[in-house]
DNA sequence: ACGTGTCAGTTGATGTGTCATGTACTCTAA
DNA sequence: TTAGAGTACATGACACATCAACTGACACGT
């Protein structure tokens, strides 16, 4: 039906490559800093970032969900993980037994408030600082237009 | 011994999380491209790339490991579902018993075939399309630079 | 020949992500 | 008022990544 397969010029091929490759290296490096620095994985820090960010540390598990934009399992898994470490805890809801609430504990706050400002500072020092104001503005741009192309193109 | 910890500006924070919700939904569609379209996931399909990269579709396993830049254990588990699955092979080495070669199967080597022409035309439609040629060379750059600075700071 | 160190790859434990399915609850409409 | 549809979350099975500990093979000096 179509032409021979459309393959990437060298040019789109190395932007590509790299673009991967950043991908793979930088999750890696992140992960292993959190880890080694807070015992926090990437995916406790951003439950835990989430749920900092709204004043009473307390969120319907579905507002959660949206929050950091996971599907519903995933946050089921990972919050009772976070149960077991003494990050959180789940809460019943009184007008809807269905649903529930994740709160963070003392312990989670301690946490996260000790892991946040290393974690800053090695992204600034890995990503921010690599660029200029410019590049980060693009990249800013850039990142936005492809997240809109996903949105688009779901199938 | 230092200030108040440093914080992202809101032009930088906008910039880090539009990156980093990138990643995270660039990398799960993909997956899931691959996995509906072609049964291989993404580690699945960097392994055959490699391997039908070099034309005896067969490497060292060290050499693999360098091809691809994954630690050994990964690499040893992978392939293992790999074989459990059909899609390569391992050879032992007749010069040193510690050496192993991974070589594509016929039917690994179809596989690759069949996914990735779909493969690429998702790349191109999600981000090459999704970009001007500068904005994509800027990318390509803007990797680089990051990749470098990855290097440089490996503690 | 014989330790000893190093190399190449394996294995098991644990945490993580995804899919399909399960279950308890609530709502709605006949 | 109750059957059935839909909601909110849980669970089990599996693939994947990482870490640490392990195995077996080579290399080499004594």
């Amino acid at each position: 039906m179509n032409e021979t397969p459309q393959w990437l010029s060298p040019a789109e091929q190395h932007a590509w490559r790299n673009f991967v490759r950043l991908h793979q290296k930088l999750r890696a490096r992140m992960e292993r800093d959190l880890q080694a620095h807070a015992k926090l994985s990437g995916a406790d820090f951003e439950i835990l970032v989430a749920l900092t960010d709204v004043p009473a540390g307390r969120l319907r598990f579905q507002d959660l969900g949206r929050a950091v934009d996971w599907e519903q399992s995933r946050l089921s898994h990972q919050i009772a993980r976070m149960i077991k470490r003494g990050l959180v805890v789940r809460e019943e809801c009184a007008e809807d037994a269905r649903r529930a609430f994740v709160v963070i504990t003392p312990a989670g706050r301690k946490t996260i408030e000790a892991a946040a400002p290393h974690h800053v500072a090695t992204v600034r020092r890995l990503v921010i600082d690599a660029l200029s104001p410019d590049e980060l503005a693009t990249l800013a741009r850039i990142s936005n237009r492809i997240l809109e192309q996903l949105d688009e193109a779901p199938p």
